[in-house]
DNA sequence: GTCTATACTGAGATAGAC
DNA sequence: GTCTATCTCAGTATAGAC
């Protein structure tokens, strides 16, 4: 019975960390199933046996472990907002983006597939499922920050700041700007300080 | 003879508009060649005689275009430069930024496709063969206009802006946040706003 | 319940007839 | 310069062995 969980697990376990990796390293629409069956030692149907087809296996491979992420997010702006107002546009910023930088200290190729997901625009859905309700939670946490920028405004912001995120995340330097090696602590906090100051920029005149 | 060259051309141009199209709006891996010839109505083979193969054919898409952006990038620069020092950050971001967004009034889908090839993280080369004069042009005269940043803290700031760019760029706003239907210009006018401020935060303390 | 063998359709790529 | 045929590998589906 054990023996049996194991070896169930085993194999799903196999094809959800391969999954994870290749789609993370090479994106989803360019990464084939069967690469991913090759590199974890599988059968070519065990994929569609244990997941149903290649959009499921993302899926799964999400659901795995996008909740501890959204935990931790929501914790800290918990804590964060229990504390004192006015909140610093910071700490917000920082109750996002510091679950990522412990997350990917024990899991590097999650985190570079959570970026790749933002960007490549492919399965929506499965994006919106996941990843919603800390988003929904750190924008109204953004307003109360900054009350003085207008939604369309703050939204855009926002916008321009899951770019930068995912563009960070996925760990993809264009061109050889950076030091692919950096460790994500400190990518994590380069980029608060940088979308800090962004975000307190002063509203347009007349938007 | 002028007919040939028009027939010619016509077939060619059929493909590099609609590659151009299909690879902005889904994505480079996520786009068969054979929905290319299907929506661009030519053969199968067509595309390998032209072009080679559908790494070239982006290539080709690509070098149609890229030229006049980087012209136009290198232009205002040169502009900048000659008028006053210190220069403005915000216009070293303009000078970059803006010929996007006249490109974008005309050839909505080639800003895209630039949207695009800065995340997907595929054909490197070719990103660099056509962006890299620009951008290291691009990354001097930010040098000039922000003394105080290490290099290092720099290009991380460059890194970040790329990222929000390509994400602005490809119009694909993540869970509905932004309008999608929001013209360039705007998109841009914010952005430049929201970089400008970015790119200004303090150096941090110890780094 | 789990895995394997096999087959079907559609992808990128190439060779050769016209 | 164009089209057909064909090759290999992709995603997917199913039947049946263990």
């Amino acid at each position: 019975m054990i023996d049996d969980l194991n070896r169930m697990t085993d194999t799903k376990q196999k094809i959800l960390d391969t999954a994870e990796r290749l789609f993370g390293e090479q994106g989803y629409a360019a990464t084939s199933l069967r690469q991913v069956i090759a590199a974890a030692e599988v059968n070519v149907a065990a994929v569609h046996y244990h997941f149903g087809s290649k959009e499921d296996l993302l899926d799964a491979v999400v659901t795995r472990k996008a909740g501890p992420v959204t935990v931790a997010r929501m914790e800290r702006l918990d804590r964060l907002e229990a504390e004192t107002k006015p909140v610093d546009v910071e700490r917000v910023l920082e109750a996002f983006l510091l679950p990522t930088a412990e997350m990917a200290e024990h899991h590097p190729t999650f985190v570079r597939l959570m970026g790749r997901m933002l960007t490549e625009g492919m399965m929506p859905r499965i994006v919106e499922k996941h990843f919603q309700e800390s988003a929904m939670r750190f924008i109204a946490a953004l307003m109360r920050a900054l009350p003085h920028l207008g939604r369309e405004e703050l939204m855009w912001r926002v916008h321009f700041m899951i770019g930068a995120m995912a563009h960070t995340l996925t760990g993809q330097p264009v061109m050889h700007m950076v030091d692919a090696s950096t460790d994500f602590p400190t990518r994590v906090r380069r980029l608060v300080k940088f979308l800090g100051a962004a975000f307190r920029a002063p509203a347009e005149e007349k938007n």
